[in-house]
RNA sequence: GGCGGCGUAGCUCAGUUGGUCAGAGCAUCCGGCUCAUAAUCGGAAGGUCGUCGGUUCAAGUCCGACCGCCGCUACCA
């Protein structure tokens, strides 16, 4: 059994869940449950980023401490991850203990490395931000004056002793460990990108801060307290014990896929690595980078009011159609747009005529020709050949983190299935055993399919299981072997029951 | 400005190393079927593969220029 470790992002708490947080979540659980059924050890980690000026702010604002604030909003994403049928093997929040060890171990390590360096950091400050800006960000005021462009008020020179990482000394480590990982991250023209931030050169980053309070102290120098990316990315490691020396990370280390959005693959693809290079960790096996869901084509934002609620949604729509549209429509690695109409387009056409109708044809049919009961189906189908190419096809797929064309491949099936039915009309023919073949096969289409879309639209997947008689969970299914021609058992009660996804009116 | 990406049927997109590469799904139209959630099946129509040059026996597929979009450009988790 191999090891399979897949990671989302963890969640800044500052905000409730949206439709991003959910669509990346939704394409890790659909990975990790393809692994299951592959039959890997699988551990999907997902989790809260709690720390920084943001949340304590925010704290203060409403009257909590950080913890009790950052304990008030972590469960909301725990919460939606269980209603969306998210299967996470594990919850980490970086104010847990474990998460604290593992980054005052990284940090210690990249210190005695060398890699660490107190400097000065030097920039302009808007107080009322609490940010430093870029010249290039500032706005020019009427006297000439630099300016904040959010408050618009005089941003004061700083200076602040900050301990630095050393990044620019991994740019070309980085660039050979690369080349000897070709294919580390996915989509190949998101890692060109990221291959090209390298190349451009690279710069120190600071990674602590003295102004601040909620944070991970350095071990070495209690005065200052992590910053952002060594504190969140550490996560990672923590969860698999990394850290507590009553564990051995390296079991589940290194994570086959980081599942991250386009906007993070500086800090993921670049300066993670070499923080792993630098403390002697091997780094990730693989990254997968996803563009964003836009709304009406738009990045979905508080300002212009087309935030979606993937909670809403799935009362809409069901949970299932929810996660099929969001998997199946946008090709992972591009932005995707989503919309009411494209949701009902793929729920109607996808799912209620194709899967949906299938399912119920099928079960009518076997009901008026086969005495309720399914029959065995023929060894020499054409359709085995069809579900051959779709398994072989949907692998390759989820394997390359592409989850719409594997869906893509296994709906050639049910295509295929609903074409095998009209060429052999097996209503209108007498009882017999050419009518019991054809519906044989039918049912053993929709056994594979059930067992191929599990990882997309787990309870409908287990519906049709149940549907037509087979017996315990799909998701028990172990691949390649449950998905060859010719597995299903005749004999049991096929049963029709309510549509599956019924039409939706447009 | 720099780096990167994109521009292929109405829409969303496939098209490894140049030679059945002009494709799929949806939408449209025509026909069949009526077991099924007015679902399904078959067929048709639809593109000078952004523009202009170049390399080649042969180019969406390589090279150059141009046009039009978009992303990133650094500590804002």
């Amino acid at each position: 059994m191999s090891q399979f470790y897949v990671t989302t992002p963890i969640y800044y708490v500052n905000a409730e869940p949206h439709l991003g947080h959910a669509y990346t979540t939704i394409v890790g659980d659909a990975l990790a449950r393809w692994h299951r059924l592959l039959g890997d050890d699988v551990t999907f980690l997902t989790g809260t980023d709690e720390h920084g000026l943001k949340i304590q702010q925010a704290a203060e604002a409403s009257g909590m401490t950080p913890q009790e604030f950052t304990d008030s909003i972590a469960p909301k994403f725990s919460d939606a991850w269980e209603r969306l049928n998210i299967t996470n093997d594990d919850f980490i929040r970086t104010t847990e203990p474990r998460h604290k060890a593992a980054v005052a171990e990284l940090l210690q390590r990249c210190y005695d490395a060398g890699d660490i360096e107190l400097d000065t950091f030097a920039g302009k400050y808007c107080v009322a931000c609490e940010e430093y800006y870029q010249d290039e960000e500032l706005v020019s005021g009427p006297n000439g004056d630099d300016l904040c462009p959010i408050h618009l008020l005089p941003v004061e020179y700083f200076e602040e002793e900050n301990y630095f990482f050393r990044l620019s000394r991994f740019e070309d480590r980085l660039l050979d460990w690369y080349a000897k990982h070709p294919t580390a991250m996915k989509p190949e023209h998101r890692g060109n990108e990221a291959i090209g931030l390298i190349k451009s050169g690279l710069r120190d980053f600071s990674i602590s801060r003295t102004s601040l309070d909620w944070g991970i102290p350095l071990p070495w120098d209690d005065k200052h307290v992590t910053y952002v990316w060594f504190d969140a990315l550490t996560n990672y490691l923590a969860a698999v014990g990394f850290g507590n020396k009553s564990q051995d990370y390296t079991e589940r280390w290194p994570a086959d896929y980081h599942l991250i959005g386009k906007d993070i693959v500086r800090q993921h693809c670049v300066y993670w690595p070499a923080m792993l290079l630098s403390a002697g960790v091997e780094p990730p096996k693989g990254w997968a980078i996803g563009g964003w869901l836009l709304s009406g084509g738009e990045k979905m934002s508080k300002t212009s009011g087309n935030v979606v609620n993937p909670l809403d949604l799935i009362d809409d729509i069901g949970l299932d159609g929810f996660r099929y549209y969001v998997l199946a429509d946008t090709a992972y690695g591009n932005d995707g747009d989503f919309s009411w109409d494209g949701l009902v387009n793929r729920y109607n056409s996808d799912l209620a005529n194709n899967l949906g109708n299938l399912a119920a044809r099928v079960a009518t049919v076997v009901a008026k020709k086969c005495d309720g009961l399914g029959t065995a189906p023929n060894p020499n189908s054409p359709l085995g050949t069809v579900a051959a190419t779709a398994l072989e096809q949907a692998a390759a797929q989820w394997d390359d983190v592409q989850p719409s064309k594997a869906l893509d491949a296994t709906w050639s099936l049910i295509r295929a299935s609903n074409a095998h039915l009209e060429t052999n009309e097996p209503w209108k023919a007498e009882p017999g055993p050419e009518v019991d073949l054809v519906m044989g096969d039918a049912l053993e289409a929709l056994r594979i399919v059930a067992i191929l879309c599990s990882p997309a639209i787990p309870d409908t997947a287990q519906a049709v299981w149940e549907r037509i008689g087979m017996p315990g969970k799909v998701v028990d299914q172990r691949l390649p072997q449950a998905a060859t021609w010719g597995q299903y058992v005749p004999g049991a009660s096929v049963i029709k029951g309510d549509a599956l996804f019924p039409r939706i009116k447009t």
